[in-house]
DNA sequence: CATGAATGAGAGTTCATTCAT
DNA sequence: GATGAATGAACTCTCATTCAT
């Protein structure tokens, strides 16, 4: 169950009540969002490379915004959350393979390098969005605060006192992870897409750097 | 020479040639673009918060995308060149007390940090547009590989030897210390600046974080 | 018989061909018309209050205008015919009661006073879009100039031999008469139709105007 | 100073902050406006008939409606304050010749005649939109309430304590009286603009019809 | 140097109408 | 008969830019 195209699901997902042309408009509109950015696109384009009259896309999409939205709402949810649910989280616990912090770092990092893979476009438009659009952060703020963060607090609390992470606050460890993990996927895939990466040893240097930068001493 | 505002070195510079309306200009289009980025900001809105003409724009500035360059060029320059001026990194190699890894992270960051604070909407700008503007990317690619790699390489490269570096690819490690620096700055001062951040601490976490993350084993 | 709601016989005339939802389309098109205008109403919003599909409007009438048409056309007869039918206008001539002016006005506008109550939406559509389209301009002349005019012609010119009415050319009675009896109901009806009217009193004060305002002198 | 053409005015008073393409559109505005109704004109249409850019019309009104409102607004005020100004009112007190309810109906009706001859786009597009636009109905109603009526009521207490009005309520006196000059002009300038009117002859048939009307008894 | 009226292309959106289901 | 997705023309309005003053 790796190889999970978000884009897919959410047309699969909707192929209940997606025409086909719908579909086709936010594939258009995800392209070009990630190409120009939302507020340098125009409906006429993305009707235009959808291949549908203007006019269809204001009857799928009350406004140009809330096709934004329709796009970057279920990207959020799909990134952040099986990130850290319960099935995922409880395996560090329970399973003794996986008591081990570099395991679950490298397991997390995977896990998501494949979704992020599979969604560059959609998810340059979250990161370029958000910085304008409450909706999205406040959808992304409440996912991040009551889904993400407890656990992560969990986890970081019981690799602590388990010594494999130093004397940080929790906070701060929260805040280093990310900042790498996040920084290797925004450098890899959207500043440096062509440069020839050798995923498998930047992952593992990765996990290294993190690992080694919260042991403390 | 810590407080280094640039917007108002920026106006100092300009007080030759930049008349009294055009330094209002550009100070409304600094903070019009930041709020809410360059393609959605109108130019006789910038015109309004300036006070000035709508066409008192286009008499300094030939195209609104002009007025764009002319913000963002000079904080590619100002924040790049002086991290590793010439004078700069000398002094890593001539000055004895320099020769510590953990020190030179701290002056830069220090000396970053001040920076940053003093231009977030600049900032924020630059990285926004970026990603849309082959213009800038040129820009910062050229100064980024003419004067800022060829530094860090040397310098890398330096501690490497030195042992207080370990066994990672020079680019590798150039890649984990930039994310940990600048994905510092970007968490502080634009996804959360409200926090309470104890910055003097955080800056102290950071610098462990990287110093321990990169020494390898 | 005074109790004619147009919109009844209006459907109840149309209970053959008329299925219940080409009733619920006129229905919400006159309440919708007069609103807001016929040229300020859309379709897709005539369909919404109906309850029916946007096409379905156009399986019953080929266009926009078409349901106009089809709203306006019967209310111009229904109030200008039986106001002169033969029946209505004989009895002037042969019923001896009735060889009173004031009593024919009287007679007529408690007749048409019920009627207008009943159908005030349907009139004020009728009297803003008259300005504007050339059929109903047409529909409104041919009956007027056939049917009314020439009853009201009679009525006049017998009241005038009759000595009840004074030495007014029969068109400036005419003119004279139905102005102070639609300003009545337009004042009524459309102007002021909150204010607190003793219609009892104003209907027997207009008939006193127009009586005594023709008698002559 | 009979000849008071509003446009003229309106214009003339306008010269100072009006431009030519301003004076132009309003203009084109008022035609086409009276000649197919507010909603169903197109600022399209508005602008090639003024010979300007579509876009100069939102340059001076923000908006279509706005356009409306500045075009409807000044009629109010001029069709109905200089009919009972003080001057024109105290007259009647002051002047003996004046004291005579007919003669005052004829002044106000001549008056008022050539004002409304100089002005029926203008007066036609009034009475359409007043029925479908709040800030109009309260523009009329705040300037008839305060202006008009009291002046309106004094005049014809007067001219009952006189005896040459009847036992009437006032208001009805006002309605019947407005009723008879408005529908006058409605009928003369609207309905049937193309009849072959002697005015002279209607206006003093009508002034008749009013006095006689309202004598009593 | 500064203005702001004017532009016309194009923005997002609505519309009446069609047609396959 | 009824639906509602689809259309493309037309709508109101905004835009970056020009230019006479």
């Amino acid at each position: 169950m790796d190889q999970e195209n978000f884009m897919d699901e959410f047309m699969k997902a909707a192929n209940q009540d997606l025409t086909p042309k719908q579909a086709k408009i936010l594939q258009a509109a995800v392209e070009i969002f990630a190409e120009k950015g939302y507020a340098a696109t125009s409906t006429s384009e993305i009707a235009k490379r959808a291949g549908v009259a203007e006019g269809t896309i204001f009857r799928h999409y009350k406004t140009k915004k809330d096709l934004l939205i329709s796009i970057v709402s279920p990207i959020i949810i799909e990134f952040a959350v099986p990130l850290f649910a319960e099935r995922f989280i409880n395996e560090v616990f329970q399973d003794q393979r996986l008591d081990d912090f570099e395991d679950l770092l490298r397991k997390i990092i995977r896990n998501r390098y494949q979704f992020v893979k599979n969604n560059v476009p959609l998810l340059k438009i979250f990161f370029q969005e958000m910085a304008f659009h409450a909706e999205i952060q406040e959808k992304f703020s409440a996912v991040f605060t009551e889904k993400v963060l407890p656990q992560f607090i969990k986890v970081v609390n019981h690799f602590k006192q388990n010594g494999q992470i130093g004397d940080f606050p929790t906070e701060t460890v929260i805040r280093l992870t990310i900042n790498a993990i996040v920084g290797f996927f925004i450098t890899r895939f959207l500043v440096m897409p062509d440069y020839p990466w050798d995923d498998e040893k930047e992952i593992e240097y990765t996990i290294q750097f993190i690992r080694n930068g919260l042991k403390g001493i």
